[in-house]
DNA sequence: GTGGTCTAGACCACG
DNA sequence: GTGGTCTAGACCACC
């Protein structure tokens, strides 16, 4: 369960495929605070590439604030994750921009704004 | 009307910020189908760029189909836009992951499955 | 008294926190020098961690002189460390280093030089 | 001027000195906003070390958002770096508790409380 | 055994 | 030319 796999295809680089996956499963409840993730080495080789490319997926994560990185302990969700209450000022600005880029590309696409409302209630709602 | 602006603040590339301007004016409208976009040369001493950067940009809204580059011509919004119907079987699967990207970003940044709904709503709604 | 905590959530190992949550004790006198700490077989029970961790954190206070530690003997607060009046050549120097390394932070996290310098006096001051 | 120069000697890792260093010349004003760094290769020639390294603290500044980096264009200071006015609610907290460390070490390294105070008036004040 | 740092070198993407 | 990604492998620090 909480598997990571990788897609040679996508034109997103290794590393940034762990990230999203690992955020995913930390938004769906599969990776709830606290929960240990496999050792860099471990997912490396479970994936079958290098362990530096791990490193700077959990790397990424913990700047985030999304997994804590510590020495010679297995990397975790971090603990204080679901403190987080609070929609943070600046964060609603971030998601707007994010959501009408996707609008642009999806009505070039050929999509109608209806199709894309309806969609975004599919992946949005619960 | 329908100007193109960049912000040396903005972490995302010059050449990505005039393709994503380029492709909101077309969403809203502001430029049609068959209107010629503003020469490579122009574009780059209005914005105190390289001529390289904006051609790139078009290159790109060139590969997405959204403008029409000809040898010799001064460069148009692709007259056929207006055409495409149908969503495009991939297209749909392409916005749906997007969606999932933000998701999980605007969660993780603490914002509610309602406030996100919500927010869908204010931007992709007409 | 003199109750040592840790707190997953933190960025520091285990034994780093130990460390410091000893050395704030000396320093606000709970531990005066000659105290016996737990021995190192307890304060792991307690905290519910490995024997090792504790170990790690009792040798570093150990090497900087705060802890004494005796073969045998339960490991005391250095009894001398009420003697040293001397602020030693490269310790100013290395207490000005942390400074300016908090300072740079502090600023670059929005702080105003004033803020600083009060958060100083409130924390420094006796 | 804004000289980068690593210590072989220092405990700190070599991306971490170069970290600690941009931000101080950010702090001081030698590096303003908007300033371009140099290259990853150029610096990594001038300090005899990998590129890599290089890139891992310039990333490191990305990630605390106090240099912009962005594909193919020189890593500048972040240009937004001037805007922040606000102190941040964690902010203080976290400067606090710096503080409090490095109280610690000074008293225990033989230093008075009335000596911390007048070298952090030294250190903080204008 | 776990993550951290560093090196060396290759190839890709952006301007 | 600039940064981005990935690999391979070595050695160190922490638990």
């Amino acid at each position: 369960m909480a598997v990571i796999t990788l897609d040679d295809a996508s034109p997103d680089p290794k590393y940034q495929q762990i990230v999203d996956q690992v955020k995913a499963h930390v938004v769906s409840g599969a990776l709830p605070p606290g929960t240990p993730l496999p050792s860099v080495r471990q997912l490396a080789t479970d994936l079958g590439i290098n362990v530096n490319t791990v490193l700077a997926a959990y790397h990424a994560l913990d700047a985030e604030g999304v997994v804590l990185l510590r020495h010679g302990a297995r990397a975790v969700i971090h603990p204080r994750l679901a403190q987080r209450a609070e929609p943070a000022p600046h964060a609603v600005a971030q998601v707007r921009g994010a959501l009408e880029r996707v609008r642009a590309d999806a009505l070039l696409l050929g999509m109608t704004p209806d199709a894309l409302l309806s969609l975004a209630r599919q992946v949005f709602g619960e």
